[in-house]
DNA sequence: CTAAAATAGTTGTATAATGAAAGTATGATA
DNA sequence: TATCATACTTTCATTATACAACTATTTTAG
């Protein structure tokens, strides 16, 4: 098979897990963490929906959501609606000021990343985009 | 440079952390954590040197690289030598059984790994692994 | 139709990784 | 020599997380 590109890919991980994190977390963004935004995130590609269903998704437990959300709609970033259906459930879905605060941190994150692959082609940044895309989904359990 | 790539990218970095965090706390494998193995393969890549310089090449902070360290020591993995010429400092090396064991998680990293990309190309195997080597260099800030 | 089981979510507790700050010992410099 | 800088360690607080216990509903079995 190509061993040695998987041996190159386990390695590179490994210091490519570093990096990201120091580049995602070192610098608090705006008013978002890495998590929240993560969350965020899900919720704006969902069909409006709970946190059994965003914790399965995101690979975490259902009561780290259930606090991430939480805090999410303290700060009024996401509002919780009961399903009419189920008194058990709710369904979560961002707020204006949600939306606003994603793209902001969204915004400040790409123009980081931009200074920093600025030397690099279009090719290469495209390719990179769509290998990372598909490795994400590789990793997937679903 | 393409936004478009520039956002997927941003994007697929925040699931990526989490997708690779998931998959390597869920399954521990053998002796060693990621942050271990990450830095006896920082050790073992330098000449001998001490933590402030492996602190700043994985952009941690001394005293968490401190601890790692001294952790590696107690396991035996890595001996840590009083530099002859300043009284402060030391270097660090990986002992025989710290290159086993790192050898033995890199092969079990490498298989998961394999097994997770079975269903890829050669081709896109090998851009992956030349992107993401230069991503890491692109990233790193020295 | 009710009692038991399952489900969605919250809250309490424990753990682990980390950074910041303080502490220690050594070396460099004015 | 006295002060400042450096390499490292240790203490402390924070944060993200999982697990377990709990509440309140809904579903299911008898």
């Amino acid at each position: 098979m190509h061993q040695q590109s998987i041996e190159t890919i386990e390695e590179e991980l490994a210091i490519f897990i570093r990096r990201v994190t120091s580049f995602s977390s070192h610098r608090k963004l705006g008013n978002l963490d890495r998590a929240a935004y993560l969350l965020m995130h899900r919720i704006s590609k969902e069909v409006p929906t709970g946190v059994k269903i965003l914790a399965e998704q995101l690979q975490l437990d259902i009561s780290t959501v259930s606090r991430q959300a939480a805090a999410l709609e303290q700060k009024g970033y996401v509002s919780k609606l009961p399903d009419p259906q189920d008194g058990r459930s709710y369904s979560l879905q961002l707020t204006e000021l949600g939306l606003t605060e994603m793209a902001e941190y969204k915004r400040v994150r790409s123009n980081k990343l931009k200074e920093l692959l600025q030397d690099w082609s279009d090719e290469d940044a495209e390719n990179f985009a769509q290998l990372l895309h598909k490795f994400n989904r590789s990793i997937c359990p679903k």
